[in-house]
DNA sequence: TTTTTAGTTTATAAAGTTGTAAACTAAAAA
DNA sequence: TTTTTAGTTTACAACTTTATAAACTAAAAA
């Protein structure tokens, strides 16, 4: 979908309108991928107004302004989005008003949560093979070959991570 | 939390009775798990259910009666799970009943889906730098080392499933 | 001191989700 | 042919989520 999106404009250069009302669009699609991992609709979207546009630093009323949202429902996401580490806000001297910008966090923090997710699942597969009686019955069997294949994975984790810090200098 | 009730469990043999309880509580856990993962809560107990009990396969109506279910809320949460792809049924020559069981599928299937998301966010970090005005503005800058890791994280997996094919021979 | 700014909190409306009971259906058994 | 089995479908109740309007608050400006 981004991708078809995509061809239909690398071959021309763009006026400032075609493409403020692309990335307006493209402010919706994220919307969307953002429902769809669990977020709520206007979270999604503040992701992708905060992501996409130009101007990468918004006050709560220009959020509430651009996306025609309450302050309500603009107030209880940001305050949401910014516990979970997903945008940040910074102040600028003078002024009481906030300025919300993604949280640019180490992108090995993406791979950190990854990992995270495989431990877990490797802890369910360690105690659901604790408790079964036939540690050869085919779940058994399945849930070892998962297990080997989390080893693998965290290994191949592990090398990418040092990857990408060697990378960076 | 999985990994504590583990450790309260290896130092001794269990009774039948002992496991079968701790088995009951492993489903509970696991149906949180799956909740959290986006799963509903009956979804998630029948996932429970057919990955820890010795027995590993269950009749429609030993599932309801099993997990206390209505018959309506397990015709249509058997009937997603099976789409979905993360169960399936056989039946017995001369049963009109179908059992259910979790589909033990390829493993590398389980990295296919990592691929999947990672393919698709590279396909976003891209769509938002074509449309980037200032391809060194902070965002811009971070999208970039974003992909970058996309595609060290593309070649981890490629490897990984080498790995996998060659371990399995 | 009063007003404005920059929000937060509360109460509530609207919509969506989840699960149930009860009626229904199609195939097999009696 | 009637009954039983193995579910499915429908209608609806209960609950949860999402978003809003309106009232409120605390700090700064006028």
């Amino acid at each position: 979908m981004f991708a078809s999106l995509f061809l239909t404009n690398i071959f021309w250069n763009m006026t400032s309108e075609e493409r403020l009302k692309k990335q307006k669009d493209l402010i919706e699609e994220i919307g969307i991928y953002f429902d769809k991992e669990g977020f709520q609709p206007i979270a999604g979207r503040i992701l992708g107004l905060l992501m996409v546009m130009d101007k990468e630093r918004f006050t709560f009323d220009e959020i509430v302004e651009e996306l025609q949202i309450s302050k309500s429902s603009a107030s209880i996401t940001l305050r949401n989005l910014e516990m979970r580490g997903d945008i940040e806000y910074i102040t600028l001297p003078g002024e009481r008003k906030r300025y919300f910008q993604i949280n640019r966090k180490d992108p090995l923090s993406v791979i950190e949560e990854f990992e995270k997710k495989i431990i877990k699942s490797k802890e369910i597969f360690d105690y659901v093979l604790e408790l079964k009686e036939d540690q050869n019955s085919p779940n058994a069997v399945f849930f070892k070959e998962l297990k080997s294949l989390t080893g693998l994975l965290l290994a191949s984790f592990k090398k990418c991570k040092e990857e990408y810090k060697s990378s960076e200098k």
